[in-house]
DNA sequence: GATTACCTTACGACCGTTCGGAAGGTGGTT
DNA sequence: AACCACCTTCCGAACGGTCGTAAGGTAATC
């Protein structure tokens, strides 16, 4: 369906190029048809902008709920060190992600609005589902280090390790993200002693 | 100087809108010249952009250097600290700053070279600034903590609270700053309990 | 007959860029 | 003092090009 394949195209176009930088005329052609039938199926670019930013938010809360379901039996440092690998792994090979989070950090002025409302549900979802899981685990952590504490600190890092991501440099990226993972680790963890 | 004003003008433009949401129209007009006027001290558009991000890569590092000799006597806790807070800050006054990082983060296609090689001087100057720093009190970290990871672990969390700062909710970057320092220090330091 | 998907043609607005020339300042020559 | 040549800074006019968008037509589908 064109449709979906515009949308799919859209998301690559301005992930690598950003808003402004993408050009109706270059989706179009990618899909195969002309510019002007885009407007058979969006109002706009804005509208085909805002379109694929709302699928794409849903597509990442759905990525995150499922890893937690999927991981619930695991122990917490498996749950953890896996949705870092998973979480950072993703970023190389799937545009949704890519796309979603350069226009959260860089939105076009004219939609801030609608973009922070939706990154912010997805973090906020983030930091919920990431709260529960610490919640569960509680006994295996500091008792001076709460369930939000750890989540918090947890999901800054991650944050910290996309940026790595984004500059682009994979060995950096290799050891800054063994070394923040053992820095936080022993930083919540129970006993002291490997 | 008109020069200089171009440049300043410009590093604001480019940080708020990005390279292709930038318009020499509006960077002349807030000078108060004529656009064409713009070509009598940049070639392009293009020179214009690299001239600015090279100035800024040069603030940037300068900033760093400057904050590391001005804090040399202090204790290893307090220049972390104090740094984090001074650098998270300066952030949100500093034009310099937002434009270099949406710079590196997402560079104009056609110069992801020169960017990367500036953005990467950055990067490599604060590692090994930080890395010196905690070699020098190498006697309050941890044993199973080398200089170089403490260092990569602060740098990775102080990328990820300014991923917080660029979505740009105050109170979830005091939340999340407070906790992820929290964290980080009980990771690195030597003694347990406090 | 209505709707859907796509096309062709064309529009106005703005983009970065070029060119030629006006205005003003500087320094050297007479 | 007066002139001239030169340079810098700026602007008016205009260029080619691309942008997003509009209207109207043509097949195919239901």
């Amino acid at each position: 369906m064109t449709y979906d394949q515009l949308k799919q195209t859209a998301l690559i176009q301005f992930a690598q190029l950003g808003y402004e930088g993408a050009s109706l005329t270059v989706i179009a052609n990618e899909v195969g048809i002309k510019k002007q039938s885009i407007y058979t199926h969006f109002k706009s670019k804005d509208d085909l902008y805002i379109q694929t930013f709302l699928d794409a938010t849903d597509c990442e809360i759905d990525f995150v709920k499922q890893f937690v379901q999927d991981h619930q039996s695991k122990t917490l440092k498996d749950v953890l060190f896996r949705f870092l690998t998973e979480y950072l792994n993703r970023f190389e090979h799937n545009d949704n992600m890519k796309f979603f989070m350069r226009t959260s950090f860089y939105p076009p002025v004219q939609h801030e609005e609608v973009i922070k409302t939706g990154s912010n549900k997805f973090v906020d979802r983030l930091e919920s589902l990431f709260t529960a899981l610490f919640e569960q685990n509680s006994d295996e952590l500091r008792n001076d280090v709460t369930a939000e504490t750890a989540a918090l600190a947890f999901l800054t890092m991650l944050d910290g390790l996309l940026v790595e991501l984004i500059y682009g440099i994979p060995e950096r990226l290799q050891k800054r993200s063994k070394q923040s993972w053992f820095v936080y680790w022993q930083g919540i963890r129970k006993e002291s002693g490997e």
